[in-house]
DNA sequence: TGTACATCAGTGAACGCGCGTTCACTGATGTAC
DNA sequence: TGTACATCAGTGAACGCGCGTTCACTGATGTAC
Protein backbone atom coordinates (compact mmCIF):
# COMPACT_ATOMS: atom_id res chain seq x y z
CA UNK A 1 0.00 0.00 0.00
CA UNK A 2 1.44 3.07 -1.19
CA UNK A 3 1.05 6.18 1.16
CA UNK A 4 -2.10 8.31 0.98
CA UNK A 5 -1.52 11.97 -0.06
CA UNK A 6 -2.26 12.66 3.46
CA UNK A 7 -0.01 10.36 4.85
CA UNK A 8 3.08 11.63 2.40
CA UNK A 9 2.46 15.47 3.54
CA UNK A 10 2.20 13.94 7.52
CA UNK A 11 5.68 12.77 7.32
CA UNK A 12 7.31 15.49 5.30
CA UNK A 13 6.03 17.90 7.99
CA UNK A 14 6.99 15.94 10.79
CA UNK A 15 10.89 16.21 9.28
CA UNK A 16 10.27 20.14 8.36
CA UNK A 17 9.11 20.61 12.10
CA UNK A 18 12.19 18.73 13.35
CA UNK A 19 14.73 20.49 10.31
CA UNK A 20 12.59 23.91 11.63
CA UNK A 21 14.11 22.99 15.39
CA UNK A 22 17.59 22.53 14.92
CA UNK A 23 17.64 25.69 12.83
CA UNK A 24 16.49 27.17 15.93
CA UNK A 25 18.59 25.30 18.58
CA UNK A 26 21.45 26.19 15.62
CA UNK A 27 20.71 30.06 16.14
CA UNK A 28 20.15 30.05 20.21
CA UNK A 29 20.20 26.85 22.11
CA UNK A 30 18.29 23.69 22.91
CA UNK A 31 16.99 25.46 25.53
CA UNK A 32 15.06 27.70 23.68
CA UNK A 33 13.35 25.78 21.30
CA UNK A 34 9.79 27.15 20.81
CA UNK A 35 7.09 25.36 19.20
CA UNK A 36 5.45 28.79 18.32
CA UNK A 37 8.57 30.06 16.86
CA UNK A 38 8.39 26.23 14.82
CA UNK A 39 5.16 27.50 13.21
CA UNK A 40 6.26 30.84 12.68
CA UNK A 41 9.49 29.86 10.82
CA UNK A 42 6.83 26.86 8.94
CA UNK A 43 4.02 29.17 7.97
CA UNK A 44 2.11 27.08 10.24
CA UNK A 45 0.46 27.61 13.43
CA UNK A 46 1.69 26.32 16.90
CA UNK A 47 -0.83 23.77 17.70
CA UNK A 48 -0.56 22.22 13.89
CA UNK A 49 2.58 20.81 15.71
CA UNK A 50 0.61 18.54 17.86
CA UNK A 51 -0.30 16.24 15.28
CA UNK A 52 3.74 15.38 14.52
CA UNK A 53 4.49 15.24 18.55
CA UNK A 54 2.78 14.90 21.79
CA UNK A 55 3.97 17.85 23.14
CA UNK A 56 7.55 19.83 23.22
CA UNK A 57 9.35 16.71 25.08
CA UNK A 58 8.46 14.44 22.44
CA UNK A 59 10.03 16.68 20.18
CA UNK A 60 13.12 17.07 21.77
CA UNK A 61 13.39 13.53 22.51
CA UNK A 62 12.94 12.94 18.48
CA UNK A 63 15.58 15.20 18.32
CA UNK A 64 18.01 13.81 20.82
CA UNK A 65 17.36 10.15 19.09
CA UNK A 66 17.89 11.98 15.62
CA UNK A 67 21.40 13.12 16.96
CA UNK A 68 22.51 10.29 18.70
CA UNK A 69 21.76 8.17 15.63
CA UNK A 70 23.25 10.87 12.95
CA UNK A 71 26.32 10.70 15.35
CA UNK A 72 26.87 6.65 15.33
CA UNK A 73 25.89 6.62 11.70
CA UNK A 74 29.13 8.78 10.89
CA UNK A 75 31.66 6.96 13.19
CA UNK A 76 30.65 3.33 11.82
CA UNK A 77 30.50 4.56 8.55
CA UNK A 78 34.26 5.61 8.72
CA UNK A 79 35.35 2.84 10.75
CA UNK A 80 33.85 0.41 7.87
CA UNK A 81 36.00 2.47 5.31
CA UNK A 82 39.65 0.41 6.54
CA UNK A 83 37.34 -3.50 6.32
CA UNK A 84 40.27 -5.75 6.05
CA UNK A 85 42.19 -7.62 8.70
CA UNK A 86 45.12 -6.20 10.39
CA UNK A 87 43.46 -2.57 9.96
CA UNK A 88 42.22 -2.75 13.24
CA UNK A 89 44.08 0.57 14.07
CA UNK A 90 43.16 2.44 11.28
CA UNK A 91 39.38 1.53 11.89
CA UNK A 92 40.20 2.90 15.67
CA UNK A 93 41.61 6.03 14.76
CA UNK A 94 39.20 6.53 11.83
CA UNK A 95 36.56 6.34 14.28
CA UNK A 96 38.03 9.24 16.69
CA UNK A 97 38.76 10.96 13.51
CA UNK A 98 34.59 10.61 13.05
CA UNK A 99 33.67 11.44 16.23
CA UNK A 100 35.48 15.11 15.99
CA UNK A 101 34.46 15.77 13.07
CA UNK A 102 30.66 15.33 13.21
CA UNK A 103 31.18 17.40 16.60
CA UNK A 104 32.69 19.83 14.40
CA UNK A 105 29.96 19.85 11.89
CA UNK A 106 26.93 19.69 14.25
CA UNK A 107 28.01 21.16 17.72
CA UNK A 108 24.92 22.21 18.38
CA UNK A 109 23.97 18.51 17.75
CA UNK A 110 26.49 17.61 19.88
CA UNK A 111 25.82 19.71 22.53
CA UNK A 112 22.30 18.54 23.02
CA UNK A 113 23.11 15.06 23.73
CA UNK A 114 26.51 15.52 25.76
CA UNK A 115 26.18 19.03 26.93
CA UNK A 116 24.42 20.36 29.74
CA UNK A 117 20.85 18.80 30.39
CA UNK A 118 18.13 21.11 28.55
CA UNK A 119 16.08 22.99 31.39
CA UNK A 120 12.40 21.73 32.02
CA UNK A 121 13.58 18.34 29.85
CA UNK A 122 13.17 15.11 31.48
CA UNK A 123 15.00 12.74 29.20
CA UNK A 124 13.10 8.69 29.04
CA UNK A 125 16.31 7.66 29.81
CA UNK A 126 14.94 3.86 28.78
CA UNK A 127 14.03 4.73 25.15
CA UNK A 128 17.42 6.85 24.66
CA UNK A 129 20.05 4.44 26.42
CA UNK A 130 20.19 1.87 23.59
CA UNK A 131 20.78 4.72 20.93
CA UNK A 132 23.57 6.19 23.15
CA UNK A 133 25.36 3.02 23.68
CA UNK A 134 24.63 2.68 19.54
CA UNK A 135 26.19 6.08 19.08
CA UNK A 136 29.51 4.84 20.87
CA UNK A 137 29.39 1.44 19.79
CA UNK A 138 32.33 2.22 16.70
CA UNK A 139 34.58 2.69 19.33
CA UNK A 140 33.33 -0.08 21.81
CA UNK A 141 33.52 -2.09 18.75
CA UNK A 142 37.21 -1.09 17.78
CA UNK A 143 38.47 -1.87 21.03
CA UNK A 144 36.60 -5.25 21.86
CA UNK A 145 38.46 -6.21 18.15
CA UNK A 146 41.52 -4.97 18.67
CA UNK A 147 41.19 -7.15 22.65
CA UNK A 148 40.22 -10.40 20.87
CA UNK A 149 43.47 -10.24 18.85
CA UNK A 150 45.53 -9.65 22.30
CA UNK A 151 46.32 -6.14 21.42
CA UNK A 152 45.01 -4.54 24.05
CA UNK A 153 47.50 -3.51 27.16
CA UNK A 154 45.11 -5.21 29.99
CA UNK A 155 48.01 -4.18 32.78
CA UNK A 156 47.69 -0.34 31.35
CA UNK A 157 44.31 -0.21 32.69
CA UNK A 158 44.09 0.22 36.27
CA UNK A 159 42.03 -2.12 38.35
CA UNK A 160 39.49 -0.42 40.36
CA UNK A 161 37.80 0.26 37.05
CA UNK A 162 37.33 -3.54 36.13
CA UNK A 163 35.42 -4.08 39.68
CA UNK A 164 32.03 -5.24 39.10
CA UNK A 165 28.94 -4.42 41.02
CA UNK A 166 28.01 -0.86 39.51
CA UNK A 167 24.91 -0.07 37.62
CA UNK A 168 26.80 0.19 33.83
CA UNK A 169 28.37 -3.21 34.06
CA UNK A 170 25.28 -5.09 35.60
CA UNK A 171 23.96 -4.35 32.20
CA UNK A 172 26.82 -6.47 30.53
CA UNK A 173 25.42 -9.76 31.11
CA UNK A 174 28.28 -12.33 31.46
CA UNK A 175 31.19 -9.95 31.70
CA UNK A 176 34.39 -11.01 33.14
CA UNK A 177 36.81 -8.98 34.22
CA UNK A 178 38.83 -8.60 30.90
CA UNK A 179 35.37 -7.34 29.61
CA UNK A 180 35.29 -4.78 32.09
CA UNK A 181 38.58 -3.76 31.24
CA UNK A 182 38.10 -3.27 28.20
CA UNK A 183 34.51 -1.49 28.72
CA UNK A 184 36.76 0.85 31.24
CA UNK A 185 39.13 1.39 28.83
CA UNK A 186 36.60 2.48 26.17
CA UNK A 187 34.95 5.16 28.75
CA UNK A 188 38.52 6.68 29.25
CA UNK A 189 38.81 6.95 25.60
CA UNK A 190 35.79 8.72 25.18
CA UNK A 191 36.67 11.00 28.16
CA UNK A 192 39.48 12.64 26.33
CA UNK A 193 38.08 12.49 23.54
CA UNK A 194 34.97 14.22 24.62
CA UNK A 195 37.04 16.59 26.72
CA UNK A 196 38.99 18.41 23.78
CA UNK A 197 36.11 18.44 21.28
CA UNK A 198 33.44 20.04 24.09
CA UNK A 199 36.09 22.37 24.81
CA UNK A 200 36.88 23.02 20.82
CA UNK A 201 33.15 24.00 19.71
CA UNK A 202 32.00 25.44 22.95
CA UNK A 203 35.38 28.15 22.28
CA UNK A 204 37.05 27.46 25.36
CA UNK A 205 40.27 26.09 23.91
CA UNK A 206 42.29 29.06 22.86
CA UNK A 207 45.66 28.11 22.32
CA UNK A 208 44.61 26.24 19.16
CA UNK A 209 41.96 27.89 17.19
CA UNK A 210 43.53 26.60 13.74
CA UNK A 211 45.20 23.54 15.37
CA UNK A 212 42.57 21.68 17.27
CA UNK A 213 43.02 18.68 14.50
CA UNK A 214 46.75 18.65 14.97
CA UNK A 215 46.09 18.52 18.91
CA UNK A 216 43.61 15.91 18.29
CA UNK A 217 44.77 13.21 16.93
CA UNK A 218 48.21 13.81 18.96
CA UNK A 219 45.59 12.84 21.64
CA UNK A 220 45.00 9.71 19.46
CA UNK A 221 48.38 8.49 19.43
CA UNK A 222 48.74 8.79 22.79
CA UNK A 223 45.85 6.79 23.93
CA UNK A 224 47.24 4.15 20.98
CA UNK A 225 50.87 4.20 22.72
CA UNK A 226 49.68 4.06 25.83
CA UNK A 227 47.10 1.11 25.54
CA UNK A 228 47.63 -1.05 22.40
CA UNK A 229 50.10 -3.16 21.94
CA UNK A 230 51.71 -3.16 18.47
CA UNK A 231 50.75 -5.57 16.20
CA UNK B 1 35.05 55.87 57.22
CA UNK B 2 33.34 52.52 58.31
CA UNK B 3 30.15 51.79 56.17
CA UNK B 4 26.62 53.18 57.01
CA UNK B 5 24.10 51.17 57.62
CA UNK B 6 22.19 51.62 54.48
CA UNK B 7 25.41 50.83 52.83
CA UNK B 8 25.84 47.57 55.35
CA UNK B 9 22.27 46.24 53.83
CA UNK B 10 23.10 47.06 50.76
CA UNK B 11 26.05 45.00 50.49
CA UNK B 12 24.56 41.87 52.06
CA UNK B 13 21.59 42.43 49.75
CA UNK B 14 23.53 41.97 46.99
CA UNK B 15 25.17 38.74 48.36
CA UNK B 16 21.70 37.38 49.14
CA UNK B 17 21.02 37.73 45.48
CA UNK B 18 23.74 35.98 44.52
CA UNK B 19 23.09 33.31 46.87
CA UNK B 20 19.87 32.86 45.75
CA UNK B 21 20.86 33.17 42.52
CA UNK B 22 23.24 30.06 42.61
CA UNK B 23 19.75 28.31 44.28
CA UNK B 24 18.15 28.40 41.58
CA UNK B 25 21.03 27.77 39.20
CA UNK B 26 21.43 24.68 41.13
CA UNK B 27 17.71 23.67 40.78
CA UNK B 28 17.30 24.03 37.23
CA UNK B 29 20.67 25.48 35.22
CA UNK B 30 21.36 28.68 34.68
CA UNK B 31 19.64 29.21 32.16
CA UNK B 32 16.09 29.47 33.64
CA UNK B 33 17.67 32.49 36.27
CA UNK B 34 14.66 34.54 37.07
CA UNK B 35 14.91 37.67 38.29
CA UNK B 36 11.43 38.03 39.69
CA UNK B 37 12.13 33.83 41.35
CA UNK B 38 15.25 35.44 43.17
CA UNK B 39 12.92 38.42 44.56
CA UNK B 40 10.35 35.80 45.29
CA UNK B 41 12.70 33.88 47.51
CA UNK B 42 14.10 36.66 49.21
CA UNK B 43 11.01 38.53 50.13
CA UNK B 44 11.59 41.81 47.88
CA UNK B 45 10.55 42.42 44.79
CA UNK B 46 12.09 41.92 41.40
CA UNK B 47 12.93 45.70 40.58
CA UNK B 48 14.80 45.76 43.77
CA UNK B 49 17.45 43.97 42.01
CA UNK B 50 18.32 46.62 39.97
CA UNK B 51 19.75 48.57 42.79
CA UNK B 52 22.28 46.00 42.90
CA UNK B 53 22.67 44.77 39.38
CA UNK B 54 22.42 47.17 36.11
CA UNK B 55 20.39 44.02 34.64
CA UNK B 56 20.23 40.49 34.59
CA UNK B 57 23.13 39.95 32.39
CA UNK B 58 25.53 42.12 34.86
CA UNK B 59 23.78 39.27 37.59
CA UNK B 60 25.13 36.42 35.61
CA UNK B 61 28.38 38.07 35.11
CA UNK B 62 28.54 38.20 38.52
CA UNK B 63 27.74 35.14 39.36
CA UNK B 64 30.72 33.87 36.80
CA UNK B 65 33.39 35.78 38.04
CA UNK B 66 32.70 34.71 41.79
CA UNK B 67 32.53 30.91 40.28
CA UNK B 68 35.71 31.58 38.74
CA UNK B 69 37.09 32.78 41.71
CA UNK B 70 36.34 30.60 44.15
CA UNK B 71 37.28 27.94 41.30
CA UNK B 72 40.88 29.18 41.38
CA UNK B 73 41.27 29.82 44.62
CA UNK B 74 40.52 26.26 45.53
CA UNK B 75 43.20 24.99 43.21
CA UNK B 76 45.74 27.71 44.68
CA UNK B 77 45.03 26.89 47.78
CA UNK B 78 45.50 23.14 47.43
CA UNK B 79 48.76 23.59 45.77
CA UNK B 80 49.95 25.55 48.12
CA UNK B 81 49.94 22.61 50.83
CA UNK B 82 53.13 21.86 49.26
CA UNK B 83 55.15 24.59 49.43
CA UNK B 84 58.77 22.76 49.44
CA UNK B 85 60.97 22.12 46.81
CA UNK B 86 61.38 19.05 45.53
CA UNK B 87 57.50 18.86 45.88
CA UNK B 88 56.52 20.09 42.64
CA UNK B 89 55.07 16.91 41.32
CA UNK B 90 52.61 16.75 44.25
CA UNK B 91 51.37 20.23 43.90
CA UNK B 92 50.47 19.36 39.61
CA UNK B 93 48.76 16.35 41.48
CA UNK B 94 46.93 18.87 44.78
CA UNK B 95 46.01 21.28 41.73
CA UNK B 96 44.63 18.82 39.76
CA UNK B 97 42.70 16.74 42.26
CA UNK B 98 41.17 20.65 43.74
CA UNK B 99 40.08 20.96 40.24
CA UNK B 100 37.89 17.94 39.94
CA UNK B 101 36.65 18.33 43.59
CA UNK B 102 35.46 21.94 43.18
CA UNK B 103 33.34 20.33 40.14
CA UNK B 104 31.50 17.81 42.26
CA UNK B 105 31.20 19.92 45.05
CA UNK B 106 29.39 22.96 42.63
CA UNK B 107 28.50 21.09 39.52
CA UNK B 108 26.37 23.78 38.25
CA UNK B 109 28.93 26.72 39.11
CA UNK B 110 31.47 24.31 36.81
CA UNK B 111 29.20 24.07 34.41
CA UNK B 112 27.83 27.84 34.10
CA UNK B 113 31.43 28.77 33.42
CA UNK B 114 32.76 26.27 31.36
CA UNK B 115 29.05 24.40 29.85
CA UNK B 116 26.66 25.04 27.09
CA UNK B 117 26.93 28.80 26.95
CA UNK B 118 23.25 30.71 28.54
CA UNK B 119 21.33 31.56 26.31
CA UNK B 120 20.67 34.88 25.50
CA UNK B 121 23.59 35.89 28.28
CA UNK B 122 26.41 37.54 25.48
CA UNK B 123 29.58 37.60 28.02
CA UNK B 124 32.31 39.61 28.57
CA UNK B 125 35.25 38.45 27.10
CA UNK B 126 37.32 41.84 28.48
CA UNK B 127 36.60 41.85 31.89
CA UNK B 128 35.97 37.70 32.43
CA UNK B 129 39.33 36.59 30.56
CA UNK B 130 41.56 37.66 33.59
CA UNK B 131 39.79 35.95 35.85
CA UNK B 132 39.47 32.87 33.39
CA UNK B 133 42.94 32.57 33.20
CA UNK B 134 43.52 32.78 36.48
CA UNK B 135 41.56 30.38 37.53
CA UNK B 136 43.65 28.09 35.48
CA UNK B 137 47.00 29.47 36.58
CA UNK B 138 47.41 27.03 39.61
CA UNK B 139 47.81 24.60 36.50
CA UNK B 140 49.82 26.90 34.48
CA UNK B 141 51.95 27.71 37.13
CA UNK B 142 52.95 24.12 38.25
CA UNK B 143 53.59 23.55 34.53
CA UNK B 144 56.22 26.40 34.47
CA UNK B 145 57.81 25.92 37.27
CA UNK B 146 58.20 21.72 36.42
CA UNK B 147 59.79 23.25 33.33
CA UNK B 148 62.07 26.14 34.54
CA UNK B 149 63.61 22.94 36.77
CA UNK B 150 64.04 21.26 33.15
CA UNK B 151 61.74 18.20 34.10
CA UNK B 152 59.08 19.20 31.02
CA UNK B 153 59.80 16.93 28.38
CA UNK B 154 59.64 18.81 25.57
CA UNK B 155 60.01 16.23 22.77
CA UNK B 156 56.56 14.51 24.00
CA UNK B 157 54.82 17.88 22.53
CA UNK B 158 53.60 17.81 19.65
CA UNK B 159 55.58 20.29 16.86
CA UNK B 160 52.15 21.67 15.65
CA UNK B 161 51.05 22.81 19.40
CA UNK B 162 53.81 25.36 19.60
CA UNK B 163 53.62 27.67 16.45
CA UNK B 164 53.27 31.04 17.16
CA UNK B 165 50.66 33.07 15.37
CA UNK B 166 47.06 32.53 17.14
CA UNK B 167 45.16 34.82 19.34
CA UNK B 168 46.03 32.96 22.33
CA UNK B 169 49.81 33.36 22.22
CA UNK B 170 49.87 36.27 20.76
CA UNK B 171 48.43 37.69 24.57
CA UNK B 172 51.81 36.26 25.91
CA UNK B 173 54.17 38.69 25.26
CA UNK B 174 57.86 37.72 24.21
CA UNK B 175 56.85 33.86 23.57
CA UNK B 176 59.77 31.28 22.33
CA UNK B 177 58.56 28.10 20.98
CA UNK B 178 59.62 26.57 24.82
CA UNK B 179 57.39 29.01 26.56
CA UNK B 180 54.46 27.63 23.79
CA UNK B 181 54.92 24.22 24.65
CA UNK B 182 54.51 24.79 28.20
CA UNK B 183 50.98 26.77 27.71
CA UNK B 184 50.44 23.83 24.79
CA UNK B 185 50.94 21.10 27.70
CA UNK B 186 48.51 22.83 30.15
CA UNK B 187 46.04 23.09 27.41
CA UNK B 188 46.57 19.42 26.93
CA UNK B 189 46.33 18.89 30.72
CA UNK B 190 43.34 20.79 31.21
CA UNK B 191 41.42 19.41 28.06
CA UNK B 192 41.80 15.77 29.84
CA UNK B 193 40.73 16.98 33.31
CA UNK B 194 37.76 18.54 31.57
CA UNK B 195 36.77 15.57 29.54
CA UNK B 196 36.08 13.61 32.74
CA UNK B 197 34.80 15.99 34.93
CA UNK B 198 32.44 17.47 32.56
CA UNK B 199 31.23 14.14 31.80
CA UNK B 200 31.40 13.01 35.42
CA UNK B 201 29.08 15.80 36.67
CA UNK B 202 26.60 15.74 34.45
CA UNK B 203 25.69 11.78 35.23
CA UNK B 204 27.08 10.73 31.88
CA UNK B 205 29.78 8.63 32.81
CA UNK B 206 28.40 5.86 33.17
CA UNK B 207 30.59 3.01 34.00
CA UNK B 208 32.55 4.45 36.99
CA UNK B 209 29.40 5.87 39.57
CA UNK B 210 31.25 5.33 42.55
CA UNK B 211 35.17 5.07 40.54
CA UNK B 212 35.12 8.54 38.89
CA UNK B 213 38.36 9.21 41.29
CA UNK B 214 39.96 6.10 40.27
CA UNK B 215 39.89 6.99 36.82
CA UNK B 216 40.76 10.94 37.49
CA UNK B 217 43.72 9.58 40.09
CA UNK B 218 44.79 6.91 36.60
CA UNK B 219 44.52 10.24 34.36
CA UNK B 220 46.78 12.70 36.68
CA UNK B 221 49.33 9.95 36.42
CA UNK B 222 49.15 8.96 32.76
CA UNK B 223 49.67 12.58 32.28
CA UNK B 224 52.49 12.49 34.88
CA UNK B 225 53.86 9.31 32.77
CA UNK B 226 53.42 10.74 29.49
CA UNK B 227 54.95 14.56 30.07
CA UNK B 228 57.43 14.52 33.50
CA UNK B 229 60.35 13.61 33.38
CA UNK B 230 61.58 11.68 36.84
CA UNK B 231 63.63 14.12 39.36
C1' DT C 1 17.96 67.95 71.78
C1' DG C 2 14.84 68.99 68.16
C1' DT C 3 13.42 70.11 63.62
C1' DA C 4 13.65 70.39 58.55
C1' DC C 5 15.44 68.43 54.80
C1' DA C 6 17.86 65.07 51.58
C1' DT C 7 18.80 60.53 50.30
C1' DC C 8 17.70 56.38 48.19
C1' DA C 9 16.38 51.21 48.88
C1' DG C 10 12.44 49.03 47.98
C1' DT C 11 7.35 49.08 46.28
C1' DG C 12 3.53 48.12 43.25
C1' DA C 13 1.42 48.90 39.08
C1' DA C 14 2.03 48.70 34.45
C1' DC C 15 4.35 47.89 29.68
C1' DG C 16 4.71 44.46 26.15
C1' DC C 17 6.36 40.23 25.33
C1' DG C 18 6.53 35.06 24.48
C1' DC C 19 5.40 30.63 25.92
C1' DG C 20 2.81 25.53 25.91
C1' DT C 21 -1.39 23.72 25.56
C1' DT C 22 -6.79 23.13 24.89
C1' DC C 23 -10.59 23.24 22.05
C1' DA C 24 -14.32 23.76 18.87
C1' DC C 25 -14.02 24.64 14.14
C1' DT C 26 -13.42 24.28 8.89
C1' DG C 27 -12.43 22.85 4.68
C1' DA C 28 -9.71 20.15 1.57
C1' DT C 29 -8.86 15.34 0.53
C1' DG C 30 -10.06 10.67 0.02
C1' DT C 31 -13.73 6.77 0.08
C1' DA C 32 -18.04 4.19 -0.84
C1' DC C 33 -21.73 3.46 -3.41
C1' DT D 1 -19.18 9.56 -13.55
C1' DG D 2 -21.47 11.70 -9.81
C1' DT D 3 -23.00 12.31 -5.20
C1' DA D 4 -23.00 11.81 -0.14
C1' DC D 5 -20.27 11.06 3.55
C1' DA D 6 -16.05 10.44 6.65
C1' DT D 7 -11.56 11.74 7.84
C1' DC D 8 -8.38 14.59 9.92
C1' DA D 9 -4.48 18.23 9.22
C1' DG D 10 -4.39 22.71 10.24
C1' DT D 11 -6.76 27.10 12.20
C1' DG D 12 -7.62 30.83 15.38
C1' DA D 13 -9.13 32.20 19.66
C1' DA D 14 -8.46 31.64 24.25
C1' DC D 15 -6.46 29.85 28.89
C1' DG D 16 -3.10 31.07 32.34
C1' DC D 17 1.42 31.60 32.98
C1' DG D 18 6.11 33.88 33.70
C1' DC D 19 9.40 37.02 32.19
C1' DG D 20 12.66 41.69 32.16
C1' DT D 21 12.29 46.24 32.62
C1' DT D 22 10.28 51.26 33.48
C1' DC D 23 8.52 54.47 36.46
C1' DA D 24 6.43 57.45 39.80
C1' DC D 25 6.00 56.69 44.54
C1' DT D 26 6.86 56.22 49.76
C1' DG D 27 8.76 55.97 53.85
C1' DA D 28 12.58 54.82 56.75
C1' DT D 29 17.25 56.32 57.58
C1' DG D 30 20.78 59.58 57.95
C1' DT D 31 22.45 64.65 57.94
C1' DA D 32 22.73 69.67 58.89
C1' DC D 33 21.73 73.26 61.54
Amino acid sequence: MTPSRQEEQRGNLGEAIKEAAWEQIAEAGASSLSLRAIGRALGITAPAIYNYYEDRDALVTALVIDAFNSFGDRQLAARDEFPGPGQELERLRATGLAYRQWALDHPHRYLLIFGNPVPGYQPPMQELLPVMMRSLSALTGCISELHALGRIDLTAIPRPLCEPGNRFFAMLEPADDEARAVYALAMLIWSRVHGQVSLEITGQLPPFPGNGAALYEFELDSIARQFILPN
